[in-house]
DNA sequence: CCAAAAGTGTTCATTCTACACCCATGG
DNA sequence: CCATGGGTGTAGAATGAACACTTTTGG
């Protein structure tokens, strides 16, 4: 509804009598907005989550999520990218949005609504050491975390759980593994994701039943033992079942 | 982050040199918040949604989702609960949120992003009849869908969407029937929201084992064909696979 | 030859699917 | 006694879990 008749009748009933748009400008457009990001990141076989330590108040000191608030003229996904940007200095990351937390009280400098996301990052790929990343941002395992400023404790939750249904019903790992790779690695991240333990047979059979992954005709080199075949998404496929959805686990 | 160092010299980039408290007030408080709500229904073997005829502009005598603007000092939540209660009476209806939607036009009043969220009715338990919903409020064929103003065509595809994920991965049906019904009614409810078919055997086999029923013994009257036997879902069962969750079709 | 991890095959139990069949009621 | 939908049983296929086994590398 928004603003037609019922939206009026209610500001009617609160007496104000000027024209509709300036009412609303007056009265609701007060909020603030922002993003906050969980970033989950994958490197020896551990789930990392990537935190800031904040450098001012509120809650100077202590640990939260990358976030920023959002500009009146910035969609609000341009600004998540924006924020991982600058953060990572990695341009076209996976994102998606997980939910809106909008408590009155959950910001003391007034009512700032937050959107979060999440996140996948090969941190491999891109330089795992301190010095690449912007000052004071660290990655941090999951299972160590620390409390977190303002609400960054319950969005970081949500995000895990919703990252664990992901990965249960659609593909990933596109985004956390290289792009060669061999399927223990990929188990491995299953298991790390999931907090889970597979049979190697079994696991390898899901897999190649689900016909998404390459076979490159690549060995690993160099390993203290039988080298491994390496793997590839195949892209359509990929694309496929992350529309249709697939179940596993 | 929000505001911290990082923010901070953002804001002073764009030079701001008053405190931060007021920038922020100034600069980017200028969000409004919006609810639009997918409520669905179950009448007759079909999926329904309450839509809205626009009474004025902009998008005047058009269909739209029910929704209306956040009060500064209003959780969200309880503005959704707000709206669905205005509109059809009910009080505890079940709602859960879908996505954000925050393009920068997507509102030709200014800056309005929306929370999207999505209610179950079971709409012969309150009089599907016109006369009981608020004026201009019309239970619409799920499959006969007029366009929507604003983005609201996104907002109601992305909740069938949840929807549908949702009832394949925990029970839903409590809020859309009636506190007794036949195996068979769950059945079409399914088979709605789903649109799929289902064999009724196999159907039954399925739900059978996820020991959510409780069998109360009745029977149906009246019926022209033997009658079915009535059953209603087991509370602490239904909240347990509602957490657990679980796997159909 | 040994350690270590890759990779495969087999068995058994469970679940899924399709389909046929019987049952109770009103008209 | 028939039409209608309720309700059940079963055979065969498909899937899944457990586990033992073979293979290939470096040292």
């Amino acid at each position: 509804m928004e603003e037609d008749d019922y939206t009026k009748s209610k500001l009617q009933q609160t007496n104000f009598s000027v024209p509709y748009y300036e009412i609303s400008y007056e009265k609701f457009f007060q909020f603030g907005l922002s993003v906050d990001c969980v970033v989950f990141g994958y490197h020896e076989k551990k789930l990392k989550v990537l935190l800031i330590k904040r450098g001012a108040a509120p809650f100077k000191g202590k640990w939260a999520l990358p976030g920023d608030l959002v500009y009146p003229n910035e969609n609000i996904d341009v600004a998540a990218k924006r924020i991982l940007k600058d953060l990572t200095g990695i341009n076209n990351l996976f994102m998606e949005q997980t939910l809106v937390y909008g408590q009155v009280d959950r910001h003391p400098a007034g009512r700032v609504i937050t959107t979060g996301y999440y996140a996948l990052i090969d941190i491999s790929k891109h330089d795992p050491s301190a010095s690449a990343w912007a000052d004071g941002v660290y990655w941090m395992d999951f299972d160590e975390l620390p409390d977190l400023a303002f609400d960054h404790d319950k969005i970081l939750n949500d995000a895990v759980e919703i990252l664990r249904t992901s990965v249960r019903h659609k593909p990933i790992g596109f985004e956390l593994l290289p792009v060669k790779f061999a399927l223990a690695q990929l188990q491995e991240l299953y298991e790390a994701i999931l907090d889970e333990k597979y049979d190697k047979a079994n696991f390898r059979k899901r897999i190649v039943s689900q016909d998404l992954l390459i076979d490159l005709k690549e060995m690993q080199k160099g390993v203290p033992h039988r080298p491994a075949r390496l793997y590839s998404f195949d892209p359509e496929k990929y694309e496929l079942l992350k529309k249709k959805g697939f179940s596993f686990g």
